[in-house]
DNA sequence: GCCAAGCTGTCATAAACCTGTCAGGGCGCG
DNA sequence: CGCGCCCTGACAGGTTTATGACAGCTTGGC
């Protein structure tokens, strides 16, 4: 769950982020169109949040250029109009949703986790690989019918790596989904350590992690 | 069992919400077709309460646009007429169920009961787990044949999670469910709160809740 | 209405355990 | 052989969760 934030007011973005990092989202924030679209380019959101008003351009322009690129990233505007044709014009641009300003932040959090179950429920649910099976929705890893029980980070690495089942994944691209910008000063290390405890929890599970020295690491069958 | 009531009178509204609530259903107020709609998008109710004259359009448009979508929650409708020509067409349109204004709560809640009932009868009913027995119809839980006493919340939580049993539900995906919009700042910590009460009422009955840190909580057969 | 009983949710404190660093050693590749 | 990358056990924080005590509200009985 890696959300961005487009927002300039200063205190609004920082009580944002503080609320959806509260509910096990990982944000950055930008303040600008442009410091937005470095972000986009670097890194792959599950959702934005964007204000219609930034310094630079407005919100819709970017939003119109996203869609025009093709990009699909569920977007839930926020402005601080209540006109239907702000609503409608956010919509039609390519909005998931939108949210009037002031509002309750449960309520910017329950819907930004409805876009962002909407988008992956079209993705499909349930991955397998040998005879261990994942479940992005029950946070649940099996294998054959046996739980295994894996802590959150472990969690997240899981699925980074059974999406990405026969592709080498870099360790830093592992370490971009495992953390985020805020996480400060976290060692490239720690994604070898991972590696090490997920490998443990999956021994003999027909799955093995590979590790191609130099270019990361790749999951698949083992054997 | 959680409602949206859709009624612009704030009065009639209130008082529905109340027996309500006092009948162990968490309970969503929206006074308009477009405020009814935010919630629906937003969040999953067990049923609607309905009323056809509505400020911005009629209720009947927004049930045959829920049909239209293929949502199949079950709606009772609410009119001031006493017409077989309104009760035809809002049964013609999808509704479950119609009351005529006034009437007595009691019945309303009967009503509401039965359909969500009849809705969650094709699911299957009576859930076990353990020696540990739930009916979502009466709300009872036994162990054994023994029956326990739970609280509303407590109740509410139970249902939850037995419901999702072997699964990891969310603190905010637990806090949705037992707490509705109108529930103005509850922590969080009430979630752990009430996980310790039906913990403590629950001791022997071969049922467990798994914390998994970061995660969630997981309800399994103990052992 | 009024009172008692019980349900609710907050707070503070303690416990549990996840996280990430470090360091020592192993292994592959040139 | 030597360098650099990777593995992994141990450990110190730090964050999340557990739980008892308490105050405000509701509810139901009288």
């Amino acid at each position: 769950m890696r959300v961005l934030i487009v927002e300039d007011a200063a205190d609004m973005a920082e009580a944002v982020r503080g609320h959806l990092h509260r509910a096990g989202m990982t944000c950055d924030v930008a303040g600008t169109v442009a410091a937005a679209e470095d972000h986009l380019a670097v890194t792959t959101y599950d959702a934005l949040v964007l204000d219609i008003h930034l310094p630079d351009r407005t919100g819709t322009e970017l939003l119109r250029d996203l869609r025009a690129r093709g990009l699909r990233v569920p977007v839930l505007m926020l402005t601080a109009l209540f006109s239907v044709d702000d609503r409608v014009s956010a919509l039609d641009h390519g909005a998931d949703d939108y949210l009037v300003k002031p509002f309750d932040h449960r309520e910017l959090e329950a819907r930004l986790r409805a876009l962002i179950r909407r988008n992956a429920a079209q993705k499909g649910e349930e991955l397998k690989l040998g005879r261990l099976s994942w479940n992005p929705a029950t946070l649940g890893a099996r294998v054959d019918d046996e739980r295994i029980d894996l802590t959150r980070r472990e969690t997240v690495l899981l699925g980074l790596l059974i999406r990405n089942a026969g592709r080498t994944m870099s360790k830093e691209r592992l370490y971009e989904g495992l953390f985020s910008f805020s996480d400060t000063d976290v060692g490239l290390n720690a994604i070898e350590l991972y590696i090490a405890r997920l490998r443990k929890k999956l021994a003999g599970s027909g799955v093995a992690i590979e590790t191609r020295r130099g270019l990361g690491y790749r999951m698949d069958t083992d054997g």
